[in-house]
DNA sequence: TCAAAAGTGTTCCGAATACACCCATGA
DNA sequence: TCATGGGTGTATTCGGAACACTTTTGA
């Protein structure tokens, strides 16, 4: 290993400080949920699948750090993006003390999968099922874990499943992203009765094409109408 | 200023790392919320109020940080704590890039006053109404702020309201709490009709001392069987 | 005997659940 | 004409909300 200039000190040691993202994808034509796993190219864990994520910058904001780490290992850009858990134990990384700060991510396979074949720059990325992930390098596994019970937590209680879904999508394509999230069938007529119900969903008049059977109508998330509502004190329930 | 001696060096800079700790307290008598407030002795903002944090020390995980300076400043041990959120924008310390991860800490106000007494090494500490708290030092707003919509929210759909009073409690204290917490009337019988379905609340067959009124039978909140009911998909709801 | 809080049931309404058949379309 | 999913209504049950008076106790 070549000797490394230190240039950078303080009066007091200091962690290293990173930020470590999940990003999901709802993957509607095989029915299960999918996480963005990169394959590590340095030591430690070279040859492991990791969590996208990197070193913060001097004065960076951590969010920014997340978007720009997303920007770079993967390709994505203006994706929904929330923290999760800071993680700190000095065992987690052999290289030393690190505190890394999670975030997750949400969105949609097909825009993704468009991107990474145009964007040349991209390391080695590939979407794993979750229920099936390898072995991940440092505590990867736990904040992956972290971040499953969240998304299944706030998919209820909070209109995020959007953004797992294309722009325009039909009923059945939400009933299905709502069963892979929840893990449970739901019944058709109640689930309908229930999402039309809470007026956050519009009829875009336009409908399924080359579909093999009765082509559905296609429905948006109405975001502004959402924020109006909830000023107003609706709460959101799915 | 005096010259300090930097022998801490890194290949790369490296924010500085902090924990601070957001400690709420029930009123029953006041019928408010309070948060726990520390006065700082030194720049930057000297003399302003502050919440317990400090410096994550080298090869410390964060919640033994954050237990260690609620120890130290405050002389609080064994409280409910958990994780809170993050901040990182490198605007937020005059004195350069600073982390801090923020927790969020419930406890019983009268246990904590017979501490306070008792701790002489606590250094300035006082409890502050959360409705009616002074500009605080750095971002602590923020963080108080997002503790307060973390409690609030997370009272309804977790048991942990408990913390926040004495071992055993009447079920009007109980309910006291719950409209101090949501900021709202509650109705008395449909309130202990709830309370007394979930099934986790034990009458001790105590009953209150030394009040000028009929005293009230005295509950406590049964831990090992909510868990037990957890694991069993039991979803506490108050 | 008064003040103060404890304690107690019933009705009503809206949402959640359970449940099965016909329709439209392209292959 | 068939296979595939799209689309629809009703009855029942359960929990949430509204609502007022009697009881106990110590001062």
């Amino acid at each position: 290993m070549s000797r490394q200039i230190e240039e950078f000190c303080y009066p007091h040691p200091r962690p290293a400080v990173t930020v470590d993202c999940v990003v999901f994808a709802a993957d509607l034509e095989q029915g299960d949920l999918k996480v963005l796993l990169i394959e590590r190219g340095t030591e430690p864990f070279r040859g492991r699948w990791a969590l996208p994520g990197g070193h913060v910058l001097e004065h960076e904001d951590l969010e920014p750090a997340a978007r720009r780490e997303l920007r770079e290992e993967a390709g994505l850009e203006n994706v929904f993006l929330e923290q999760l858990y800071t993680l700190g134990n000095p065992g987690r990384d052999p290289r030393g003390h690190y505190v890394t700060v999670g975030y997750y991510a949400l969105v949609n396979l097909l825009d993704f999968q468009v991107q990474a074949d145009v964007d040349s720059d991209a390391r080695d990325a590939a979407w794993f099922a979750v229920t099936d992930v390898p072995e991940l390098a440092f505590d990867h596994d736990r904040i992956l874990e972290i971040a499953l019970d969240r998304l299944k937590g706030k998919v209820r209680y909070q209109p995020i499943g959007f953004e797992l879904l294309p722009p325009l999508f039909t009923l059945s394509q939400l009933q299905q992203l709502y069963e892979i999230l929840l893990e449970r069938k739901i019944d058709k007529r109640n689930f309908r009765k229930k999402a039309l119900r809470l007026g956050i969903l519009v009829d875009t008049q336009e409908i399924q094409k080359d579909v093999a059977h009765r082509a559905a109508r296609l429905y948006r998330f109405d975001r502004a109408r959402y924020r109006e509502m909830e000023r107003d004190g609706f709460n959101f329930q799915l």
